[in-house]
DNA sequence: TATTGTTATACTCTATAACTATA
DNA sequence: TATAGTTATAGAGTATAACAATA
């Protein structure tokens, strides 16, 4: 099976938005796509330093976490799970294959699908990860308080449910 | 001058980050990251509604709505804005300019800068998309009350600031 | 020298469509 | 027929680097 050669990792350092000053921002500021735009941004960084020099996009991550959680799951779904087409499902797979920290195993049930599993140091890798993602997302929240941040929580579930 | 093509609009109707039934979400749901992503792909199908074949997507809103508010603003400046590179800005303006939403003035007082104004027809366009994305914005967030609405906007600009 | 706009070019991510092998 | 994975291809968005004109 031929396969495709994986993009080498170079993940971009998303531009901060920056705030210009003196700048009219008219109705932005009042709609929550805007703020939630910028509040990701923000974020970003955080798991920018977490992830640092492996090439961990947040799709990647997500994916990552979600292959360890959920052991043989499809390729399809991971798909459903991050929003993207069975293709792009495909290249991300191939990517963590290609650094060993996914393997592809033939699902029992189903001839057609692959089963994923982490490898691992796959494991140890999503693992450490987390960790650091998490400790990242917990200090960029430091603005708000542990209440705040619950809050914080529980309104964006209430918006994207 | 040679104007470079600007692109066909075809915006991507981002797909849904569908909640995969009976899967293992594992750490996701606690990082702020995560749920700002869910929620920003919430709000976008509120604002692709609300600019349906108009071919403007969220940073074409944003600069549409900033170049209105500040008038001879330059195309740096716009850049900073959004986060892109000079020559991303320079593509926007193009694009718009091929609509005829925007013109290019020099800038009187410095001869190398454009100035951007909205033309009437821009004018008009986004005074209509304003309406509309803030309305869109608003009836997205239904499940708030008020109250959760203004709070997840004074939460979100403490992340982001 | 530094900055604005421009051009050329490359790369990432993602989509669509056609193909295969299984179901 | 339908689905999982694969392959080929295309397009949108953005970046970098070099250049001309102006500061």
């Amino acid at each position: 099976m031929t396969k495709r050669i994986p993009s080498p990792h170079r993940p971009r350092v998303l531009a901060p938005i920056e705030r210009v000053a003196g700048l009219d921002y008219d109705v932005l500021d009042e709609l929550l796509g805007y703020s939630l735009r910028r509040a990701q941004v923000a974020i970003f960084h955080s798991f920018y330093e977490a992830t640092r020099g492996l090439g961990v996009t947040p799709p990647r991550f997500t994916a990552m976490v979600v292959v360890g959680a959920n052991p043989g799951i499809s390729q399809s779904t991971l798909g459903s799970v991050l929003g993207i087409a069975r293709s792009g499902a495909m290249t991300l797979t191939d990517w963590f294959e290609a650094r060993g920290w996914v393997e592809r195993r033939r699902a029992p049930s189903d001839g057609r699908a692959w089963g994923l599993h982490l490898t691992p140091r796959g494991e140890k890798l999503v693992a450490g990860m987390k960790r650091r993602v998490a400790e990242g997302d917990l200090k960029r929240a430091a603005s708000l308080t542990a209440k705040e941040r619950r809050e914080l929580l529980r309104l964006l579930g209430k918006l994207a449910g």
